[in-house]
DNA sequence: ATCATATATATGATTTTTCGTATATGTGTT
DNA sequence: AACACATATACGAAAAATCATATATATGAT
């Protein structure tokens, strides 16, 4: 990944709040980042694609959820730009952030798929 | 400067190597970045424009020149982004420095506007 | 004042990105 | 199988960014 293609991946309000929002809360599945942002699937699910298709993103498929983390290869100066920009975007990442915290029927990444009793 | 802005002006390929030679180099003027560039007056002009406008460059005209620099206030998530992108980008900017060198009718910047004998 | 050099900006055309909508795929449930 | 839910992709439309060209401004020299 060069420094231009990083660039232009997190030079898009979706993709750059996405990569974040992933970063600090270790993993997120679409409906999240759907619920976290106010966008639609298509909308959420095609910037995904993009920062998966660069490397910048992995992803992990979980019964019917996917969820998407920073890839775990990624080089030092990537992760250096991601938290130096993450350490200053607390103003655009607090709306987002609280919207996951309210939403129901959240998937719990790893655990159980039932929300009730199984 | 939001992250979302200091990225869409590092998300051109003329903007970014602009800012990553000014950089390296400290000070450079428009016609430098013309030729190590090797792109048009009015293109390199337009970005540089665009890199004040959102107070990642300072300008200082001297003579004929206007030389451009980082700005000397920013703040420190910004020079982080900027060092970690510069430590990668020595693939790109190696051709950039390389005409930069060879360049002649260089302009000094902070010395005598005269080459020869004044 | 005239001219040459360096830089900035305006304008319309072109290219690139992004978007909404529709549809396809994939998984779990009944 | 049929259905519901989650996610992915395809396609044309809309919006945004970039560009080449022409022109304007500013400085220095004659």
């Amino acid at each position: 990944m060069t420094p231009l293609e990083l660039f232009k991946a997190l030079a898009d309000e979706t993709r750059l709040l996405s990569t974040l929002l992933v970063q600090r809360e270790g993993e997120l599945c679409v409906c999240e980042l759907m619920a976290a942002l106010q966008e639609s699937q298509p909308k959420i699910s095609r910037h995904l694609a993009q920062l998966r298709a660069l490397g910048l993103l992995a992803d992990r498929r979980q019964g019917q959820w996917v969820f998407y983390r920073l890839h775990p290869d990624l080089s030092e100066w990537v992760v250096e730009v991601v938290n130096s920009a993450s350490a200053h975007a607390g103003a655009q990442l607090k709306a987002p952030l609280a919207r996951l915290e309210t939403m129901d029927s959240r998937p719990s990444a790893g655990g159980s798929v039932c929300g009730t009793a199984c």
